[in-house]
DNA sequence: CTGTTAGCGCTTTCAA
DNA sequence: TTGAAAGCGCTAACAG
């Protein structure tokens, strides 16, 4: 069975190419009776127009262009979700870039996303990205772009994040008031917008609730999984060992776990666990890990009603638009 | 800054438009001195072609689809990743749908990629479909289809899968000799050639080993999430309570370990519980859940390495070409 | 080695 | 209400 097209539609039809265009689309300017016979053929013949030619003569691809870090994580995976739903709800495609959190990469597929690829773009930054000009310029395109999560403060664009500092300070405070005297903070990428707000909220609450705080309780896991994981196992089996700690991603607090185990601490007797995390498995953790839940699927779902809002101009936006759907702090151990 | 096509870079070079094209394509008929100053002027104004007219008109869109019927899962999610790595490769972008293990919604996504739109599609099937129609239509539109996971064996098209049958049957004899007398089995849609056959590895195994085999312990969660939990509650609850259950998917395992938790039921004292699964926090739940662990992201690649050797036309495959890439028992309690 | 020309399939003026 | 024709930006015969 081979393609088919206006053309052909038309000579069957003994109608213009035009006039048959037009009936598809259910232009007003047609007779209802040669619309019907326009549909019943396309029907028929399982008429299905190209889009690349119709998205070179309208400049739109109806496509946009989804650009996560990773997506073997649930945050970023429920994202996905909630973007495709609305995206298939008003008849959008979309492509996925994953920039397995490497900056380079990160401005290599911005840089292809300016060929007017895509109508729109969603993103959340990747760790290592320092310069951010690859994104500037797919706003002088005029390729509009929506940040979710990992933002970028220094780009006029819609946000759609969680209250990271508001968060980080309620975790550390909860850690506090479960009787920690020693709380560890472990933080990625410091480029990070995240990074930044959740580690503020740990030392405003530290300084609040009157702790010792100290830069060596900091730890910058910016390195591979190993790296990190030998990080981690050093601070746990340091003679100053934290009896807290709260991890701003989901992957260090899960590193914890096995720390510990490695060195044969108990959690939480011997330390306190506290993490970013939307681990479905988070309450039958060993024990269970009590967690700051993002609404992953309602920030996905929110960042492309933003986009599809303005790529059909129904709104305008101010520049610095900003949405903040709150975490929840989901306390799963009674001694937590 | 506007859009800067090949007429433009022409003018200002005084040269033709094919010229400019050709020695962007670093043609070999393009001598190196013009070449030289079409690529210079190229990267002083950032021309980026435009993709649809190249895919217009050369009927190739340098695209695939991969449609998935979840991606909150890490097992497709990192499928997603290995794909996207290969196809990054190889210069190809990734659009993907999710089903949502909807049969009909699968369908529709079928019909719209038969727009030309995609030069191949990677697929794992919906847990409902039972009509297939939609996908031997792609295959007759020349649109390259291979089947990842869920596969469909009435379709002729490269599959790529994992041992299910012996994973089911390592796994039921690893709960056998494990101690267990009584093994549930908790299964997905019977429209799924995965389902079959961890079955079949299933009942094989039991009636190997001589043990009961009662219809009754075999329970098909094929509802919602609710539906299936109290199910498999239920099971748990009946006089007749397992000691064992192979789960055959991630979540039906989970759901055990909740219905166990609001049971007041010890694993793996009261039930041992083995499941698919590539959770990365299997070894961390409370117990180790002990999985059949699936090469999620080798599988990714593998899948996309076929489709894209059929569209290279590199090798001509076996209308049944399989790849059989092996799951792993992953044993994570010494109980177990 | 470079230019001319004819489309790819669709949308959209402009005319009838 | 319909048709003719131009053209989106790029590629590829075919000529020179």
């Amino acid at each position: 069975m081979n393609k088919v097209n206006l053309k052909q539609l038309a000579k069957e039809l003994n109608l213009s190419v035009s006039t048959v265009s037009r009936a598809l689309r259910d232009s007003w300017e047609i007779s209802t009776p040669t619309k019907q016979r326009v549909f019943d053929l396309a029907k028929k013949m399982n008429f299905q127009p190209n889009p690349y030619a119709s998205s070179l003569r309208k400049h739109r691809s109806r496509t946009i262009a989804v650009v996560i870090p990773e997506v073997a994580n649930n945050f970023f995976a429920l994202a996905i979700k909630g973007i495709e739903t609305i995206a298939r709800e008003k008849g959008y495609h979309v492509l996925i870039y994953l920039t397995n959190e490497d900056g380079s990469e990160e401005m290599s597929v911005a840089a292809n996303l300016q060929s007017g690829r895509v109508d729109g773009v969603i993103l959340s930054m990747s760790g290592e990205t320092g310069d951010v000009r690859h994104l500037m310029e797919l706003q002088q395109r005029n390729i509009p772009l929506v940040f979710f999560d990992r933002v970028c403060d220094s780009i006029e664009a819609p946000k759609v994040v969680t209250n990271d500092y508001e968060s980080g300070f309620v975790a550390t405070e909860h850690l506090i008031k479960a009787g920690c005297q020693r709380i560890a903070h472990l933080t990625i990428s410091m480029g990070l917008s995240i990074s930044h707000k959740r580690m503020k909220g740990y030392t405003d609450a530290l300084l609040r609730y009157d702790k010792p705080y100290e830069d060596t309780m900091i730890v910058h896991c910016e390195g591979s999984d190993e790296e990190n994981f030998l990080k981690i196992r050093d601070l746990l089996a340091s003679d100053q060992r934290p009896d807290g700690i709260f991890a701003s991603v989901e992957m260090l607090a899960v590193q914890v776990y096995h720390a510990c185990r490695e060195l044969g601490l108990e959690i939480p007797r011997d330390v306190k666990v506290l993490g970013f995390s939307n681990l479905v498995t988070a309450s039958l953790l060993s024990p269970a890990l009590t967690t700051i839940a993002q609404p992953a699927y309602e920030m996905g779902k929110e960042a492309a009603t933003i986009l599809f809002r303005r790529l059909e101009k129904k709104y305008i936006l101010t520049p610095d638009h900003r949405v903040i759907l709150p975490a929840r702090l989901e306390v799963r151990s009674s001694t937590l």
